[in-house]
DNA sequence: CATCGTCATGTAAACCTTTTCATTCAGAAT
DNA sequence: ATTCTGAATGAAAAGGTTTACATGACGATG
């Protein structure tokens, strides 16, 4: 038995049972090249004999960061939050990096928090899964210095800004284009919320299919809010109109689910009387019947890839803001047939 | 415009700035009332004028804490996680502590890396989801001293760790109740992963309504796995049988809804034919058609509670390790209906 | 043999705070 | 006038690392 769990054993007392100095014992470590056989040995046991963990608050002190990164998201609730959040973690925990995470809430005095609690050096980049830097006026006006970013799942428009997510452009249009190969012609866009940009970028795939500029022709568009309830409103409000479409593809899964309910509340059958697509893939879209067919985002690549983008950037201090977009593949399931 | 974003300042800049030592302007941050007004309001206007923010590194290796609290998950994307993480998040901010996630997937070389993490100093409080302490042969053999610690949303058998959940037991045997209610009298309990000791609570609940010890006369279960897969083999399982239950009770929503797809895939109606009731009430079960009856785990109260009581342990480095049962209330939808 | 280079190690500074202890000074009590 | 009290402040230690620089030993080279 050793004496104390009391205090754990610091760098010192290693070197004092080596009889070393503490340099050696940090060399012994960091740099095992750079230290004699025997003396590596003996450091080596010490350190086992010890249980000697290496203090992270000395570490990050004295070498000026925190290895950690905080991930500051709108809302944890988002279904497509813990997919993106898993690929984060993955690399983050694979290269020895720390997740912090923040929910905000789209509260500014959140964020604001979050933004002092990030200028105080307890973590060394930003995941942003806002859609906007938490600070007002940015970069007009810095208040903070902010560490090195990307963005995920919604982009922020900003050239230091780098940006991963899912081609939501060609996602929509592969989409649309399927409900056209089944024989629509009449196909309805069910919006996210006003002004929403990813919406905007699906809205544009959808007008792409029919070939078409952004608000042309037949395109046809009608207002959600990126909730069920948002998507069972669109169709009631459809009803009241005399021209129905055959077919809603709508801006997430979630609008789609409130869409089918909506129908089906209705006494309609999909996808008998009406085709329904989303977008996303969230878990419970193959779990609802009928099986929602959409676009596939994919969440843990995309996690991946932001995170490894990101380090990147931490450890070589360069900032490679690009802009990354990742195929979401057409999952085709039970929610559309021929008109 | 000040020269550098360069270098944050530091005390030492804002006490030159003040006229003061750096002593001063850590008590005038602190302790306002031990300094004087007249140098309390210079060091004030230093401050603001340097934009100052203490390193919280600095602050941490000197107080010998990190202001972190370590959440050890077994899976991210567990549909209970985020309402969870949110409460946690809530409190952990409003008392200003930083949140660390980690995903373990189950895997030992993960939960030994967390490990590893936690006894570098990086975390002074740990928050488990996972079910049981990270390290094996714990407490008996501990290779690492752990910090205060909660369990939350599955218990950990131990003295020493708080437990923080929704009262397994009572909602099952209201939900169950509920079903006898009806006119049920033929209910299966379709369980969780084989031994999970949630399942055995929620069966034990189950097992109270019918007036009985555990395992005795009318009660009956089949072997699920707690996703919905897991409900349609239980399902499929049940129908090569003689008998058929008119009422499922499903040990989580997951496995509910399995168990309608399959009824429904079948060719039955639910609830005409079956009634279904799940556990935990999972976002998706209000969407799913029928909504799913099921039993509400207050994950957001679960959540703040747990945080609560950790932190609260933290501070007063006292451990209370008592167990907290939340009310799950029974939420009545459309998978029921008298046999 | 003197000089040089190399390698292994040690010394001490630096990272930025908080806090104990000592100092100074003003005013009150003697 | 002397002593005492209390308040305001400063000096310095401590917290545990990493690393630039200094030191010393030893073999090789001239």
């Amino acid at each position: 038995m050793e004496k104390q769990p009391i205090k754990p054993a610091t760098i010192e007392d290693v070197a004092k049972l080596a009889g070393v100095s503490i340099a050696t014992v940090s060399r012994a470590i960091r740099n095992p090249e750079k230290v004699a056989e025997s003396t590596r040995k003996r450091v080596t046991a010490a350190i086992a004999h010890t249980g000697y963990t290496a203090n992270a608050m000395a570490q990050n002190l004295r070498m000026q960061r925190s290895q950690m990164v905080m991930v500051l998201a709108q809302s944890i609730s988002d279904p497509n939050f813990p997919g993106i959040l898993t690929g984060l973690e993955k690399v983050a925990n694979a290269r020895g990096y720390g997740l912090l995470i923040g929910n905000t809430e789209g509260d500014v005095a959140m964020e604001e928090k979050y933004l002092r609690f990030l200028s105080t050096g307890m973590a060394d980049g930003l995941v942003l899964m806002s859609g906007h830097v938490p600070v007002a006026g940015w970069p007009k006006n810095p208040k903070a210095a902010l560490p090195p970013m990307v963005a995920v799942s919604r982009p922020v428009m900003h050239e230091s800004i780098a940006y991963v997510g899912v081609d939501d452009v060609n996602g929509s249009k592969v989409a649309t284009e399927y409900l056209m190969s089944l024989g629509h012609k009449r196909i309805v866009y069910v919006s996210g919320p006003h002004g929403d940009a990813v919406s905007e970028l699906r809205y544009r795939g959808y007008c792409l299919a029919f070939g078409e500029a952004h608000d042309a022709g037949s395109a046809w568009h009608v207002q959600g809010d990126g909730t069920s309830e948002g998507g069972r409103a669109a169709v009631e409000r459809l009803f009241i109109r005399d021209s129905l479409p055959t077919a809603f593809f709508c801006f997430n899964d979630s609008s789609a689910i409130g869409v089918i309910g909506s129908l089906q509340a209705r006494g309609y059958q999909v996808p008998q009387d009406f085709s329904v697509v989303g977008f996303d893939d969230i878990p419970f879209s193959r779990n609802i019947s009928p099986s929602l067919t959409t676009v596939r985002q994919p969440r843990g690549q995309i996690g991946e890839l932001a995170m490894s983008q990101l380090l990147d950037a931490l450890s070589t201090r360069s900032v490679a803001a690009k802009e990354t977009l990742l195929h979401g593949d057409l999952i085709v399931r039970d929610s559309c047939s021929t008109p």
